[in-house]
Order: C-alpha cells, then structure tokens, then sequence
DNA sequence: TACTTTCATTCACATTTGTGAAGAAATGAA
DNA sequence: TTCATTTCTTCACAAATGTGAATGAAAGTA
C-alpha cells in the first residue's frame, strides 16, 4: 500500500473509492542530494510526502544568509509536519514561494498536485478533511515558532530543542541546527558548553 | 448595511439570501477599555470583526512579560488581518488560546461563533471562499512574522515596520511598539535615535 | 490650575550574541 | 591507511541588546 495513503488512513478513514481515488492522482518522485526540491521564486504547485531521505527547507535574507525553516525526514522521529516538502505559503495561494527545500540525501517522495487536491477534495468530504488538517498543522507549527522567536533568547531556544527535538542533533549538522535556531554556529557551540556543564 | 457584510462583499459577491443567511449569524458585541476579549487558555469560539476602538493581542511567556502580537483597528490605515479579533489557532482546533485580546479603547464589534460559520458556510460555496480567504491570510500574516523574526534584528525590524507600517507608531504607545518587534521599549529608543540623525 | 500617573528618552553598565581566526575533530576520498 | 575537506569548537574582541535608574514630557484627574 501507497505510504502516503497509509498515512492518511492513521487520521481518517477511507473508503475504497476514497483509497482509490486518491492513488489515481499520486505519482512518485525522486531527487538527488544537493537537488533543490522548491526553488524560492517558482510557484509550488504540488505537495510532496518524504519517502525516505533527508531535506530541509530555508529562507535566504536580502544579504544571502541563509537560515533554515524546518527539517524534513520520515522516520520514528519525525512529526507530521516533517514529512511533507511544500511552501505552504505559496502552494495556498498560488504565489512564489520564498522558501527553497534543499535534498541533503538522496530522496524518495510520493507527490500530490494543487489541481488534483481540488479534484479529489471535491469528490470526498473525507480527503477534505485531510486537507484542513494539513492546513490547520501548518499554522499551527508556524504560530509556534513566531511565538518562540518573538518571546525567547538563542539560550532558551536551544533549551526548547533539548526538550522538544533532540533528536534533531544527531540527524543535522550543527550549522543547520544553529541557523534553525537563529544563531551563529559559534554561539550554538558556546551554549552547548554552557549547558553541558554549569 | 452591516459593516462586516459590506467587508466581505469586496472579496466575493453575495446573492441575495447569501447576505441574509450570513446577517441571520452575526451579532453585535462591545466592550470597555481594558476588557479582555480573548482569555488565553479559554477556548476561542468566535470570530470578532472590530466596527470602531484599538485592541491589541499578545503572549505571555514563562516569566509574565507581554509580547504584543497584533494591533487590530479599523480604520482607513488597517490591513485585512488588523480587523479580527480572533486566535486562529485556537479557534481552528477548538484548543486552549495562547493569545490574550484586551481592548486598549471602548470597541465595538460584530461577532460570528464558530458553529454559526460550518452552518453558512456548508449552505453556501461563495462563503466558503470566505472562510478559506480568512485563514489564507492568517497563515500569510504568522508567516511573515517568522520570517521576519528569524532573519533580521532588531534595527532591521525597526526599519521595516517604518516602511510598511509606520502609522502605528502614532496610533499606540512605544513600548507596546517594542514588544511587538521584540525588543525593550529603551532599545526601541535607541534605535529610534539612531535613525532619525545618522 | 496643580497634582499624579504614565510613558518616552537618556545614560551607564551588564549581558548576550556576532565575527573572524585558529586549531581540533570528524568525515570522505584516494 | 593517508590526505583533503568539512564541520565543530574555542578564543578574543566587537557589536547589539537588555537592565535599572534618573529625568523630563505628556496625559489624565481633582
């Protein structure tokens, strides 16, 4: 069974016109490490499901740093947000997207199409509610990192990682996890010192 | 005519008995100075569209400090977004808000609970449209405060609320200025120093 | 008006965070 | 393995931001 349809099912359940329905319109997709899956400026007219593989997704501010939104994997770890590879921004509203998703692996995805989502929205009361799920995660990961960045300092940003990622550590290089956090790779180093031993 | 009827008929055209359907849910709601209009941890069951007075939203975070969210009116300077007064996150899920409202002047307000709205907007697709234009921008406006907060500092943040939204700086207080870019109200002064004579 | 309260600004100093350079550690390739 | 490359850490110093106190301006009240 299609692991993107099997995910589905953990949250709603689908008929079998539902369940084929849904497999008619999703097709597989694979990119190498390095491959930029969403390129900021281009329009992100499809959503994709992480098979395997790792990515992650980044702004680039007017001086060209670059800091990253958000990990992508599928596995034991990860959390609903993390599968999916898609600007929401601009796949809501048809916009360019000011997010790039960068492959840091080789990756495997299954994919899904603004225009079949309509399609199959449309037909099933069921899939639509898979879509307001989707939508109502995405806002709500998106709230929850304004609230952090505009009410906690790189310290205890770090510290809500410990708590609640951790795992993040192992999987990414320090220097992605720093510009996740919005600090300096050196500053991240110093507060691990801090930490590790007060 | 309804002010919030009149609101919605510049995105979508309303028939007829869309119009009476959707003045049939709304009412009509008002508040003093210093009232809290919505409680964080209580449940944010409707939606209210400011008629007339300031409010302003914000976090709490573990140490008591208040970190302004949003600054809602409704007058000639205000944005799609500044109208609502509404915790989206809260409300799409029906969860405990984070967000304290508390009216800054008397206001005056037309209110749509959120059992009302599933019942119109199932009756009828252009109010549908309306729902998800609502919760487009919400996600549009959380999105760019991330963005923001993660890519720039404090003067950069500064430089950009001059840019786009300068009329707040005479509609509210400076340190509720402050709280909303991040900073202390004695940093936003001395930024404000540093700009006005470089 | 005078009085009180609230807010904005300024200052000195503390703390946090950024930055560039250097070296250590880890990783990958031959 | 050895060598080259990348990443992580450490350090010293710079820049940004926070903090508490003091002052004066502005606004509200009697």
């Amino acid at each position: 069974m299609n692991q993107f349809v099997k995910f589905i099912s953990q949250f709603i359940s689908l008929s079998n016109e539902d369940t084929i329905a849904l497999e008619n319109v999703l097709s597989n997709k694979s990119y190498k490490a390095g491959d930029k899956i969403v390129q900021e400026g281009s329009i992100c007219n499809s959503i994709l499901f992480t098979v395997s593989g790792k990515s992650r997704s980044y702004f680039v501010n007017h001086e060209g740093q670059e800091f990253t939104w958000n990990f992508h994997f599928n596995d034991a770890d990860s959390k609903f947000e993390n599968y999916f590879l898609v600007d929401y921004y601009s796949f809501l509203r048809q916009t360019p997207s000011h997010l790039t998703i960068e492959a840091l692996e080789d990756i495997e995805a299954i994919t899904l199409s603004y225009t079949n989502i309509q399609k199959i929205v449309s037909k099933s009361i069921n899939l639509e509610k898979v879509a307001s799920i989707m939508s109502a995660t995405a806002y709500e990961n998106v709230h929850k990192r304004a609230f952090t960045l505009l009410t906690s300092n790189a310290k205890e940003r770090y510290l809500q990682l410990l708590k609640d990622e951790p795992y993040l550590l192992n999987k990414f290089q320090h220097y992605l996890i720093a510009s996740y956090l919005g600090v300096a790779p050196q500053s991240l180093s110093r507060l691990r010192k801090e930490i590790s031993k007060p």
